[in-house]
DNA sequence: ATCAAAACAATCAAATTCGATCAAATATAA
DNA sequence: TTATATTTGATCGAATTTGATTGTTTTGAT
């Protein structure tokens, strides 16, 4: 057994239970311990999983914004909350533009079925996602391709953006709080944003309660630059009244 | 049993087991351990297997807009040929157009390590083939996705084309002729590749040898616009001739 | 704080695989 | 037909991988 067939078996252990002992991997397949130490050691080097004493542990989620294809990522489940209600937002015909964030993202799948559509977005997940759907066409957004966040930015896309007209924009930010607005954890992502914002008739901001409430570094837009708030169940009945009584519209 | 059947029949193999060594694959189909080697090592460049110390596994799920992934053709080898000479004129650092066609496409696995680069592509392929590569700058065409071509056409990804200047273009072409020039099938993919021709200082055009003499039904441009025509071996003498009496350039 | 057990890193030897070169067989071209 | 090119198979030295042994570091309990 080669180390590629090693590497994959590990892996699907670790996916299987959370961590697992040297040993009991060695056991597992049948191969030394030292191996395994080895096989463990170019995997950690990887980021394909988290080295400790004695055995490994999953790899931890990745930055927010390049774990697209983890199923089994912490906060999933929000997301796909979130990305529901703000697909049924969406009416056949309309036209809309989608950010970079994993947020948006998960608003793909529940798009799929709601009819005809124009999407705009500088997203190349999102282009995958609907490279084959009939019924939605797809304006991408050209620039440089910033390879980790899988998404076109710079002045180029801001010009590109600022050259449509649409009826909503859905944004997604790293830190949402009553004094500081919206923040983010990227520029170049955060002007993009506010460029979609200000081409669409509605605006909304996809954004999970786990982040309301705290800030980012760049504080980069005021409240007034979305008109609904769309979060999930967990975010705490006192926040959402701060906001509402800041004359937030919040959906969740 | 020449080449092609044995290929098919690894990279069969390698689809019902996810890896297989070199001895099995040996075993199961009667040729000698180092012939598969040598087989190994070829679909190995191709990207359609991955090579590891004493076998191969299957190919990594490819980006979702992968395309031109057939297999064992053979007009791919051509292709392949073509694609290795294109690599050739690309010096490091130089600033390059490619457009979407699938001979241009060969060009990618050979480009990853020709050194730090910036492409300008219309085509998502190309986007990800060069997604992992850390010394290749990609900067995208935007807008309208055509699904069928997987890249972006139309008025708009003209006049992003025409904000940009490229030292050397590699486009392709439907169809090549003494009489009617460069032919194609489709408008908008010849428009892309006019505009990018336009703003290059030098033209390659990639064609393989059955398409010279042949003619689709739109003529959109003449001889003139490009400096080399790159080809394969199986380009008879005769028409090489024929083609460099008329002041064309030919590598083959 | 100290001690014992386990796990780690480093080095080494054996086995296997790889790459390069060469010869024979086959296919292709003139 | 002959001559050339390509492909297949074999052999040998180099490189890689695996497992064992050594001494050192970490862990957990006294």
């Amino acid at each position: 057994m080669g180390f590629p067939e090693r590497k994959q078996k590990i892996l699907k252990l670790l996916d299987q239970h959370d961590n697992r002992e040297v040993q009991e991997i060695a056991d597992t397949l049948g191969i030394s311990a030292i191996t395994i130490r080895r096989d463990l050691q170019q995997l950690a080097e990887e980021g394909l999983l988290v080295r400790t004493h004695g055995g490994a542990m999953k790899a931890p989620a990745l930055h927010p914004f390049t774990a697209f294809t983890d199923k089994a990522t912490v906060g999933q489940e929000r997301k796909q909350h979130i990305g529901k209600l703000a697909a049924a937002q969406v009416k056949p015909g309309d036209t809309i533009f989608l950010d970079c964030g994993s947020t948006v993202f998960a608003m793909c799948q529940h798009l799929r079925k709601t009819g005809p559509l124009r999407v705009i977005t500088n997203s190349l997940p999102i282009v995958a996602a609907f490279m084959d759907c009939d019924q939605i066409t797809v304006n991408l957004i050209g620039g440089e391709i910033d390879k980790e966040r899988k998404a076109m930015h710079g002045q180029r896309a801001l010009q590109h953006i600022d050259s449509y007209r649409g009826a909503k924009a859905f944004i997604g930010t790293d830190g949402l709080s009553l004094k500081n607005g919206l923040t983010a954890f990227s520029e170049k992502e955060a002007s993009i944003s506010k460029a979609m914002a200000a081409q669409a008739d509605t605006v909304y901001l996809l954004c999970d309660s786990g982040k309301i409430g705290k800030d980012s570094y760049l504080k980069y837009a005021p409240f007034t630059i979305f008109d609904h708030l769309i979060t999930d169940r967990q975010l705490p009945a006192s926040t959402a009244a701060q906001l509402k009584a800041k004359g937030v519209s919040v959906m969740s």
